[in-house]
DNA sequence: TTTCGGTAGATTGTTGAACAATTTGGCAAC
DNA sequence: GTTGCCAAATTGTTCAACAATCTACCGAAA
C-alpha cells in the first residue's frame, strides 16, 4: 500500500487537534498506521506531504519522527529523509537477543499473582485458529509474550517489549507470512502457561528459550525467501515516494 | 548547581554545530551536562534560555528534549515545561525490578567469550577504592553492571541499561550519597565475576538477585532520609528558573 | 486577616515562511 | 560508459508571530 492510497485516510482522521500534545498525537497517527501495514516497511515519509495531510506543521512533524526513531520505528537518514524502518537479519537476530533474555527472565523471576491476561491471550489464540483467522492469530500470539514480560512487572520493559513486538510486526510486513507459521505456537504458549502455573518455572523458562530459537530460525529463513522475489517490488514501492 | 552558573560553559561549548544533527547534538550536551549533575533534578529547562545559549531555535531544542524525555532523562509536563527527572520511590523501585530481570538474565544466558571489559571495571573499581575516589568508584561500578548486561549482546538492551544507569545517576545526585555506599559492592561485583567465569552461571545470577535487592533497599533508605532535609534547598532551586 | 476571583505577564505549543545545506538526477563532455 | 557539473527537490534550521495555558499578583468580599 503505497502513501497515496491511504492520504484521503489520514485527512479525516486530522480534524480534532487540541493545543498540547500535537506532536505526540501525530506520533500515534503514524505509529498505528505503520502496525497495521499501511505504510510499508522501506516507505518513505515526506516531511511536506505528511505535514500537509496530517495539517500539522513540518516542526511539529518532526518532533513525532523523533519520537518514532527513538522506538526503531522509524530510521532516519540525515538530508535523505525518513523511512519506515526496513527490517534486516541482523535486526531480526538482535530482536531475538533481546527477547531470549526478557521473556524467560520473566518467567523465571515474574509475579504470578496475575496470569489472566496470559490465559484470555491463549484463549483468543485458539480461537483464531479455529476460525482461520491469521491476523488475530498473529496478534493473540503478541499479547501473549507481551503478557510474559508484563509478569516483571516493570513499565519499561513493558514499553520496551512493545517496541520490539513493533518491529516484528515490521519483520512479517515485509515479507509473505505463511498461513500456518503461527498455528504450531499456540500450543508451545499453552504449555509456557501451564508449566508457570505450576510453578515450574525453570521448565517454562527452558521452554520459551527453546520457542524463541525455533521462531528466529523460522523467521530468518522466511525473510531470507522473501527477500530475493521482493525486492523489485519494494524498489518500486520506495521509488513512488523519491520520485 | 544553578542554571545561570553554567551558562558562560554552555555557550563555549556552543560554538560548531553542523548541517543535520543540531537536535542530536543538544540533547548529547544536555544528556552530559545532567549525567555530571550540572542541571540538578527538578531542575526546569526553560525553552527560551535554553535555546538562546546553546544557540540554536526553539523548535531545535524541542526535538532535543523529546528525545530526552523518551529516555525518561527529562520529564514534560504540558504547558508548564521541561525538567529534569527528580527520581521518586515509585522510580527506583521501578528501575530495580527491570535491573533484577536484565542482569540475572544476562549472567544466566549471556556469552562468556569476552569479559575482559567486567575484569576493566573490577580493577577500576578496586583502585578507585584505595584511592578513596567515590565518583570514580560509583562510575567503575556502573561500567561492571553494564558490562553484564553487554553479556547478552543485544544493543536494544545495552542502551535500555544505559538509560536505567543514566537514572540511577539522577538518584544519587537527588540525595547525599554516603561516602563508604558503594565500598562494599566492589567485592561483591568480583564474586559474581569469579562465579561467572568458572561456569556457575546460577550462582552468579543468584547473588546479582541478592545484590540488587539489597542495593535497592539501601538506595529508598538513603533517599527517604534526604527527601525530607533537602525539600526546602530543592524548591528554591528550582524557583530560579521559575521566576 | 484570610480567602476568593480575576487580570496581567510570562512561558509553552504550534504554525508558516524563509533560507542554508545536501542529495538526486539529468546532461554534456570526454 | 564514465566523469563532472548544474538545476531541482528535499531536508535542516532559524525566526517571528500568535494561540493557549499557567503563575503570580492584587484587590474585593467575608
Amino acid at each position: 500500500m503505497t502513501l497515496d492510497e491511504i492520504l484521503p485516510d489520514l485527512r479525516r482522521q486530522a480534524a480534532d487537534v487540541r493545543h498540547a500534545e500535537t506532536g505526540v498525537w501525530a506520533a500515534a497517527v503514524l505509529r498505528e498506521r505503520i502496525s497495521a501495514g499501511q505504510l510499508a516497511p522501506g516507505a518513505k515519509l515526506s516531511e511536506e506531504a505528511l505535514s500537509e495531510v496530517l495539517g500539522v506543521s513540518r516542526n511539529t512533524l518532526r518532533e513525532a519522527f523523533a519520537t518514532l526513531a527513538a522506538e526503531h520505528i522509524v530510521t532516519r537518514i540525515p538530508n535523505r529523509g525518513v523511512f519506515v524502518t526496513l527490517p534486516t537479519a541482523d535486526g531480526v537476530r538482535e530482536i531475538y537477543r533481546a527477547r531470549r533474555i526478557l521473556e524467560p527472565a520473566a518467567l523465571l523471576w515474574g509475579s504470578d499473582l496475575d496470569t489472566g491476561d496470559l490465559h484470555a491471550a491463549v484463549g483468543r489464540a485458539g480461537a483464531a485458529r479455529a476460525a482461520g483467522d491469521v491476523a488475530a492469530m498473529a496478534s493473540a500470539n503478541q499479547d501473549f509474550h507481551a503478557g510474559v514480560v508484563a509478569l516483571a512487572q516493570s513499565a519499561r520493559l513493558n514499553q520496551q517489549m512493545a517496541h520490539v513486538l513493533a518491529e516484528m510486526r515490521l519483520v512479517f510486513h515485509s515479507m509473505a507470512v505463511d498461513p500456518g507459521f503461527h498455528a504450531p505456537y499456540i500450543d508451545v504458549n499453552a504449555r509456557m502457561l501451564e508449566l508457570f502455573e505450576a510453578g515450574e518455572r525453570a521448565e517454562a523458562a527452558a521452554l520459551m528459550v527453546n520457542y524463541l530459537a525455533e521462531a528466529e530460525h523460522q523467521v530468518l529463513t522466511a525473510q531470507r525467501a522473501a527477500r530475493g522475489e521482493s525486492a523489485q517490488a519494494r524498489r518500486n514501492r520506495v521509488g513512488d515516494y523519491l520520485k
